[in-house]
DNA sequence: CAGAATCACTGAATCGATTCATAGCCCGCG
DNA sequence: CGCGGGCTATGAATCGATTCAGTGATTCTG
């Protein structure tokens, strides 16, 4: 049933080199002799057996993703990228999920490991980068996406979060809000911390502007829902006039769950900007405001500082660690 | 630096075998030798070799899924629905977009094959089943998605589209809407042309109702907004009063599209009915009525049907074509 | 025209995990 | 004491593509 080089070799009277010539360089068989061993080919059907040929090769023509959810369309965009570019290198991309935990994080990595793909690309849940080191020594190279890495020892694709959420905040402010309140969560998402944090600064230096922490366990539709209920159970006078949400999926959720109450008009109650600029935040019920990203860039960025990356060499930090700019979009949820 | 199970069974002082039953079947080895070997493997930080393990087995523990479009949620949802249902078999699932596109299908199907998949699980692009024949002739079944297959060699699952399609058309025929509109395509995929035919039919039975197809290159948003465009070009008169969307994204793009042109208000204007149900609709400007198909359950159904194959199994055609049906959902966009 | 260079091709060795026939050991039972 | 049977462990053979040193044959060169 298998058919293996051995058989096509028999068929078409060559060595088993030569099959794996016409295979891989064929211009260094005579073409009468390439005619010879594709005819065979395609007479027996035979199909390289990639197993066979990475066990030889000693590593895959792959490269592994790990993203915190791929049904944030930023993420899915960050892949499209990635796919794009490792493509035109003849590479493909394996992309896995890791719903924000740790242990599927790691147990992604350990089965990217097991396959030896040719690098990583890696939004780390937490701050643990021990794996990644170990799988380095290995051989295996990591590119952090979506966070600056400290770390030198890895090249990384980042925007800068800080600055994202000092300009959401700065434009809440201009407003005239003054009762900020930010949505998001874990915290420990580095993503989610440093959003906060800038957005935390911008308010510090607005006189009698204050800004609150609601917590939340994921970055979905769903959690944004759950934050609107905590929200709209309070005194119309002890509610924000403005929300930040850690990104697009938490603002929609949310104001989903702030119309649906009929109480709180957005954005005259309370305005809300969002995070990414996914295609639907433009085609939500209030458009929504939000900070892009260039996501796509982001992806094709990790596959270039992936190839260009010598495993060995710690040189030439500057050059690994790209940081690109957020960029504030201004709709109707933040209008007036 | 590549730690083999050569080098485990040296520093542990055993062989290689039982180094294979160790990693394979503890309860053959006895605790002591157990304890000797793991000790050994993690010290050296071996990982095993995937690549070897797949040569000797002849079969990777992998499943290949291939969508339409990665970036629709409806498919993003089938995926993890697959993901989750193959991860309780301990395999995991490969994804590929096709991008609508022939040709990335076949070089997609081609990557599987050579990957050695334990059986692929796709949404073809077009009626050409003679590759999937020849991969299930050698061995790698394949299950089709969101497709009634008459092919008896494929097992299939799918949502009765011709269904669907009717039940968005009567749903706008009820509203009283007679010149219905129905957008997508391409019409060689058979979601579109199963749907579009759904819709006639139903239109056939009301006597004064008109339906007229309006095609586009793929189903995103983009294409929504350019079929939108063709809209508002035309006479107030000659517009149709209610759009049915292939899919939903094609139904947001439309949806953006009829606003801002400023003079057509929807529903009363154009009612509009996207397909999928995808968690964004309910979120637009105007909350998107739908027809909902269980897309998770859809994945999940696949690799159930596809573990449960037998490749020479001819028989038991029946419970081998699984077909769920589709929902109505009303919301704003075709409310009165 | 000898010797060098080029070309087309060969086939054994290799990658690393798994398998399986085999061997050694110990225990218990007749 | 001896034999069967249960454990445990062994290590050569295997999967299939690739590599590379080497063989002949042909063409080139001074």
């Amino acid at each position: 049933m298998a058919v293996s080089v051995r058989d096509v070799a028999e068929t078409a009277g060559v060595s088993v080199g030569t099959v794996s010539n016409v295979l891989n360089r064929p211009d260094k068989v005579s073409s009468a002799t390439v005619a010879r061993v594709q005819d065979a080919i395609d007479r027996l059907g035979f199909v390289r057996n990639d197993a066979a040929r990475q066990l030889r090769a000693g590593r895959s023509r792959t490269i592994g993703l790990v993203v915190l959810d791929l049904h944030n369309p930023f993420f899915s965009e960050v892949a499209r990228g990635a796919e794009e570019r490792a493509e035109r290198e003849g590479l493909s991309v394996l992309v896995a999920n890791t719903d924000e935990k740790q242990a599927r994080e790691a147990a992604h990595l350990d089965l990217f490991e097991e396959q030896r793909v040719a690098g990583v690309l890696v939004t780390p849940t937490g701050d643990d980068l021990r794996r990644l080191r170990r799988m380095r020594d290995h051989g295996i190279p990591a590119v952090l996406v979506d966070r600056e890495s400290q770390d030198s020892a890895f090249a990384s694709v980042a925007v800068d979060d800080l600055e994202g959420g000092r300009l959401a905040a700065e434009h809440l402010l201009q407003l005239g809000r003054r009762r900020l309140m930010f949505a998001g969560g874990p915290i420990s998402l580095r993503q989610v911390s440093d959003r906060l944090e800038g957005a935390q600064r911008a308010v510090a230096e607005c006189p009698g502007a204050t800004i609150e922490f609601v917590g939340t366990e994921a970055l979905t539709v769903e959690d944004g829902r759950r934050a609107a209920k905590r929200i709209t159970a309070r005194d119309a006078a002890t509610r924000p006039d403005a929300v930040f949400a850690a990104n697009d999926l938490i603002a929609l959720g949310l104001l989903q769950g702030l119309l649906q109450s009929g109480e709180i008009r957005v954005p005259d109650d309370v305005a809300l900007i969002g995070y990414d600029d996914i295609d639907f935040a433009a085609a939500a019920v209030v458009p929504l405001s939000s900070i892009r990203q260039p996501a796509q860039l982001i992806g094709a960025t990790a596959v270039e500082l992936l190839l260009g990356l010598d495993v060995d060499a710690e040189s030439d930090g500057a050059r690994r660690h790209v940081v690109y700019r957020p960029e504030l979009v201004v709709r109707a949820s933040t209008a007036g």
